[in-house]
DNA sequence: GTGCATTTGTCCGTATGTATG
DNA sequence: ACATACATACGGACAAATGCA
């Protein structure tokens, strides 16, 4: 009807964002009840409706099932360092990333150990041949409760078969620790990160609300003889991490630049 | 009248995932009319749609309009090395020259530069007190003509005020080296990464459909008295784009001491 | 635990506007 | 100008999840 120049939802999409945007409406607060809103705005439930999962999609609020309804979105990340893995001194640059990092929350972790025929993804990065299988320790890290993250990490049978790398629970030394002893001491990794939106089974893994971004951080660890070792894929929610890298000249300037093409 | 466990519409969105996956409908392919996927189904048309959308925000169809209708997305991502910065093999291509070399495609920028109060997010990385102002090189860079990332860099207006790094357009041996002659070499860099949707002014810029996730990459670079001198947010949008870093062992273990920060 | 009220999720049919070839 | 296919919008209906009495 109004043959105006912008869509009736993006009115309603415009009045619930700068609400947000001025924390009128804070940060686990509900969101007014679609049939409220298509009352206020004069438009259908339907109308109403994809202006709120717009602003699911952007992650702003969450879908509400039951009596609650929906909810501002809370955003509380927790620093992920791929580096520390390797590091035995405290991060030299941290003034800012402190605040962010962990308020002592409650953390718990499944995981499940077993053998499976690696796909294309895995395969390629352990430089396997078709058919040989690779032992894999899939974990899922909770903290307050909620799936925070996963990993899993593969690493092929021939090597840990046996060991306590496939042990299921926690390693008291690390698992990284074990690839050494067997010989397959980690040196140095090649990571990929990947932004991207989860698909049907990394929802119901995570728990998460459809349209939450995340990273998939694929992660390739190679011995001293740059051999390739273990692949981890982590898939780490948006609104759950901020990942941290450091990097310095100095290393730069040192690090051998022999191996460039290998990522292809 | 279903009476099933899932809802029809993930009938229908399986069954285009699993076309997908399986290459049946091949990047670049036109996905079925809504109306021949509804009658096919025996769903509503709104139905499909709701599938659809899924398949839309998760980056695997673009959204259609006029007479072609919606089409497989295509996923060529560039990749993105933020170490090749401390590089020294081109020493003064920058970042996505050199990145734009290495795939061989055709790529352009449009840099604009002028001063600005930075937000919190920029000043409390460069420490600088409320009301300090700062140089901006804002770059949004084109391949084959889309825009492709957005790299805004920021430094602090008395180190940068009547130098070449405030020049707009592209300065032939790299801003990094136009601030190591101001006396501010970097040396070090924090990186942070946060996988999250854009806003609506970012679609605008990089040209996005809604839902795609991309990454936004901030990264505090530090001269060698560890102080904050620039800060470059990337906005990489996650369907084109993989970002790379490699760490090892030995980098990590000779990384120089320069602060006791109260160790964890 | 039961049952109720509320809110969202799903689904239908229909209609009109708009972009594209 | 026309056909096609998607975008927007309405109204109605029932199912499912949740909080609470």
């Amino acid at each position: 009807m109004p043959a105006d120049s912008r869509a009736r939802w993006e009115w309603v999409y415009d009045d619930l964002k700068r609400r947000i945007d001025q924390h009128e409406l804070a940060p686990g607060d509900q969101v007014p009840g679609e049939l409220q809103l298509a009352e206020q705005h004069k438009v259908s439930r339907q109308t109403v409706r994809t202006a709120l999962q717009r602003l699911q999609h952007e992650g702003l609020i969450n879908e509400g099932k039951g009596r609650l309804g929906r909810t501002v979105r809370e955003w509380r990340p927790l620093v992920y360092r791929p580096q520390s893995e390797f590091r035995r001194k405290p991060p030299t640059v941290d003034i800012y990333t402190q605040l962010l990092q962990d308020e002592g929350r409650d953390g718990t972790q499944t995981i499940e150990v077993g053998v499976v025929l690696p796909d294309e993804a895995v395969r390629q990065r352990l430089q396997l041949s078709q058919g040989e299988p690779v032992g894999y320790r899939r974990r899922t890290s909770y903290v307050d409760g909620v799936p925070f993250a996963t990993d899993d990490s593969y690493v092929p049978l021939r090597i840990v078969e046996g060991s306590e790398w496939m042990v299921p629970g926690s390693v008291e030394r690390g698992t990284n620790q074990v690839l050494a002893e067997l010989g397959y001491e980690l040196v140095e990794s090649l990571d990929e990160i990947y932004p991207r939106l989860p698909q049907a089974a990394e929802l119901e893994r995570l728990a998460l609300p459809p349209g939450t971004p995340m990273a998939e951080l694929i992660s390739t660890g190679h011995d001293r003889e740059g051999r390739p070792v273990q692949v981890t894929i982590c898939l780490l929610p948006g609104d759950r991490h901020v990942i941290v890298y450091e990097r310095n000249r100095r290393a730069e300037e040192t690090e051998p630049e022999t191996k460039e093409a290998a990522a292809e």
